[in-house]
DNA sequence: CGAAAATGTTACTGGTCGGTAACACCGTCG
DNA sequence: CGACGGTGTTACCGACCAGTAACATTTTCG
């Protein structure tokens, strides 16, 4: 009855409860989630969550921490792919996310959490800051690599794009501005490697 | 002892039940806000708010209508500032946007709305929607007036750029990505104005 | 003034929330 | 076999939620 993602292939209790949590998270988004629906949606039950989660915080923190783990791979990936071109791994970075935009799972589990955990001091902030810090790290090393004049303003600039796309999905749907976040990234990654060391 | 912002001045119940409304929903979050906090917040009380919203939705839609007229407001100050000028306008928006980054009230009400609001079908949303769609077609206007190449790119652009800097705030603080929003936004109005029609 | 409208007060409903207690079930391993 | 750890079930708690009814009070205005 429920639409459940992952009762069928018989996962450890733990895990189907984080993944329902994220989808539900997702969907209905973070404050709008009873346990008793993540529960529900897991094939399992609320007592079994509170045995291997203290309370709701934590669990969320845990969906925040596999979002992180699930980016890290992601990266892990483009490096393989191109290994060592930094360049390369950029416009492949911005081609996924333009690419997975318009799924339901468009990996904003972050910017959406930075959003609706309005107290300052939830303990899931810190998980999102973390991870957009060391996200920023690793993007200005890239475009160092990719040899850009300017590493930093780059970087900032496809942040700033990145986000934009994503919020701005949520504000005008898919045929708003982000339907040409690949275009405009792209040309923002041009024009800064145009003319440092310029290709062709 | 509560922090109210709009007890004093004796606005009508009506208005100060919107406007604390739309403070708890900055600091709180939309659904983190429940209707008795408001009418407290309003020096008013739960019956006068039903008398004059039907429901929580309705205040919502009222809170998100009023925070789209203040931004209209906002562009006709823009334009009396610089008549016809478009580049000009265009540039003291993003200085503007800048300048309230920091602000409590960073004018993200729509944006953040966009995210909490995640019942498709929610009133608010078509609100949020035909905001997002006039002022698109506002900027696009004015990157027409200031006689860029591609008046449609840089538009999106801009959008992208300003709700990535404000999401990007809340994810990652004022020291962020957003902190250089300013540079980028201008070198990219810069970068399209530049290659086009080019002043001076 | 006096009536009518708007506002305030209290108390209540039915539902949901996060979280817990007590107890039953079930497989594993000794 | 029996003990045990992980799991499921039911019921419950106090708090909060959106929304309403009945009544008292204040404000507005003819």
């Amino acid at each position: 009855m429920t639409t459940d993602s992952c009762k069928q292939p018989r996962l450890l209790p733990r895990d189907r409860i984080v993944e329902a949590a994220r989808e539900l998270f997702r969907r209905r988004g973070i404050r709008g989630t009873g346990v008793d629906a993540i529960a529900d949606a897991a094939s399992s039950n609320k007592m079994t969550l509170y045995r291997h989660f203290n309370s709701k915080d934590e669990l969320i923190v845990e969906c925040l921490q596999r979002a992180g783990m699930e980016m890290d791979g992601f990266w892990r990936e483009l490096e393989d792919a191109h290994p060592g071109d930094g360049l390369a791994q950029l416009r492949a970075w911005v081609r996924r996310i333009a690419e997975h935009l318009g799924d339901d799972n468009c990996h904003c589990e972050m910017m959406s959490a930075a959003v609706q955990l309005t107290d300052e001091d939830h303990p899931g902030r810190s998980v999102i800051r973390k991870f957009k810090d060391a996200q920023r790290d690793r993007v200005v090393v890239l475009c160092r690599k990719a040899g850009v004049a300017n590493a930093e303003l780059l970087c900032d600039t496809l942040l700033l794009l990145i986000e934009g796309a994503r919020v701005a999905q949520q504000s005008s749907g898919v045929q708003g501005p982000s339907a040409r976040f690949a275009e405009i990234a792209d040309a923002a990654i041009l024009s800064f490697s145009g003319s440092g060391a310029v290709p062709r």
